[in-house]
DNA sequence: TTGAAAGCGCTAACAA
DNA sequence: TTGTTAGCGCTTTCAA
């Protein structure tokens, strides 16, 4: 019907493989660039060429390559985002947020999950820097700085959460660690806890070290000398907290009065998964929480308020940290230099939040 | 000190920018085919060249870009992922699973989260057109089959979990809904339980409609009569629950004997998020549960075990219907076309797991 | 307002 | 075993 326009050797798409831009600028009569500039909404073109093109794209049900594109612009929109564990709901709040966020701004996540394993995230962190993601959130890694540094120097702009600021990264977003464990063990001394155990958390993660620095500086602040034994590294998981206590607690049902007794009359764990697993234990060990144990978690998750006994925990605001730290990486892709001129840190303060699994200490018996 | 070995105007990178292929290949005086060659570990390459391709790579720190790559073989090794809700466990586990198993076939994911919302769902699959994804993973759609068609034939190999087969997909892994509802109904009759609800779940989702409907008949072949007001769609969330629960249950302390009362005995909630808010209400609301009122969920989350009264659910294997969606569609993508020459359809059976947020109906008062 | 042409970084026939 | 060449599908100067 239609002759071929163009001395071009064109030829339309077969039914089953997807239109290209020159398909559609063929079928349109015009140029590849003016297709082009009727995608991306580009004021110049004439409101006729633009219905004439508009038609073609809907003829040839025709789709942009995000391909071609990215590769033109060299952006992919699209942001790397490696997280501990997708399971505990803490991170699930904070994706949430991410997520919802990106969303708005345009972004596509890439989700990897390094399962609180540090050789996991150093292979996806090697992984990343093939893929051209245009920027990258760590959560709560479990890798010291000096494996983190490479990756940002390679220049993929990065956005830590729940970490301190390192130079090259564009920012960090957290809740203020010290902070919290402060108010956990104020709260424990104020019970007249004094002999405290701080179990969970991959020794090599930051966020881990400072809170077990901090729990170390209250103990001697408060005059509390802790054994070595007291302190128990464990994955971040409910089994972690199980296998944790496990080390700690009596087993069967030798309980002896606190007194005596060489275990904690309270916990201090991780997060709130630990805390309920030691509650697990400590209650499968015969113990009464909180009366013959205290148990403090931290995050806050859903579950912490709907346990028996509920959780004494520390507060963070898990959305809010997912949120604000797509704004940050928006902020800088948008303006491609650091808003401040350098490294935003962005410091929430975390909440006490006392429930029913923390009592004073009794020290005499019945 | 080497003189310029082609008469080609390339020039090295400049520090902050990054090495291409060219680069690699003037660097180690060999073509760009060549360096493809070594990165992609061709066998043809002889030892020597090799060698050198490989110095000049690790000389001018240079990564491959897949962009380039992309737009060259037209994969992008991502697949998109839809989920309802990453903050409901159940759904955490699954994303879990697609993103373990999505790691060991080198393939990424991009999540996108779609709230329970069916037009957030609808938007991102527009969005997920364009994005170039080998594959698609949906989860628990919200949409009904007609919306979701389009797309499949756009060409995008999709996966559905529980769902039933489309056409269109390269297929489905689901648990029974069916026989999940069936053993916990079974369970709620055997308990003498007659008065039942329904609550949850979105009622535009085929997993909703598929659910419901059983119900149905099941109470009917129980000669059991629901009136209409004892099914209650709701979000499947903790909020969602509650909310449906605050429709059927008696406010402040009137408290019917249940012999007289208008509300349920019991409860069959769309999930456990539901069935959790439900307890939650029913508790605030003056009923015990399960004596005046039995619940049960569905997914076993790992909350389910932990809470008072622990909970009565249909056990899903959260991590395994990931794992295989995944499994279907690496092979999809390996053979490009279907194993079997249609959709394969991957069916597990769920187990009614009995706690204690069920009893015996008590229908005589002391 | 539009088009020609060059190029983004890589792969893959094909030829040598 | 290696190089030449022609794309992959799009964007973007620059000139008309």
């Amino acid at each position: 019907m239609v002759k071929k326009i163009n001395a071009t050797h064109e030829r339309l798409p077969a039914a089953d493989e997807a239109a290209t831009i020159d398909n559609v600028a063929q079928m349109a009569g015009v140029s590849p660039a003016t297709v082009s500039r009727v995608i991306n909404n580009r004021p110049v073109v004439s409101e006729t060429t633009r219905r004439r093109v508009l038609e073609a794209i809907a003829h040839l049900n025709y789709q942009p390559s995000a391909l071609g594109r990215n590769l033109a612009i060299r952006r992919t929109g699209t942001l790397g985002l490696i997280i501990a564990d997708i399971t505990n709901p803490f991170y699930a709040e904070i994706v949430r947020g991410i997520e919802e966020t990106a969303f708005t701004h345009g972004l596509n996540i890439l989700l990897y999950d390094t399962l609180e394993d540090a050789e996991r995230e150093a292979q996806i962190l090697s992984l990343l820097e093939e893929r051209q993601t245009d920027g990258l959130i760590i959560c709560a890694s479990c890798l010291p700085e000096q494996r983190l540094l490479p990756l940002m120097q390679v220049g993929i702009p990065t956005v830590l959460i729940n970490h301190l600021p390192l130079s090259a990264s564009i920012g960090t977003v957290e809740t203020d660690q010290e902070a919290g464990i402060r108010a956990a063990m104020q709260h424990l001394v104020d019970l007249g806890h004094r002999r405290i155990a701080y179990i969970g958390g991959i020794t090599t993660a930051q966020v881990y070290q400072r809170r077990l620095a901090t729990f170390r500086a209250t103990c001697a602040e408060a005059g509390i000398s802790i054994p070595e034994n007291y302190i128990v590294p464990a994955k971040p998981t409910l089994d972690g907290g199980r296998e944790a206590a496990r080390h700690l607690l009596p087993t069967g049902s030798k309980v002896e009065p606190p007194e005596r007794a060489s275990y904690p009359t309270a916990i201090l764990a991780y997060n709130d998964l630990v805390a309920i697993g030691a509650i697990i234990e400590a209650q499968e060990a015969g113990l009464t929480v909180p009366e013959q144990l205290s148990i403090v978690g931290y995050d806050n998750i859903p579950l912490a308020a709907l346990l028996h006994p509920s959780l004494t925990t520390v507060q963070q605001p898990a959305r809010i940290l997912g949120e604000q730290a797509i704004h940050l990486i928006a902020t800088y892709l948008q303006l491609q230099k650091l808003p401040e001129g350098r490294p935003t840190f962005m410091r929430f303060t975390p909440t006490l939040i006392v429930r029913a699994s923390t009592a004073p200490v009794v020290l005499s018996s019945s």
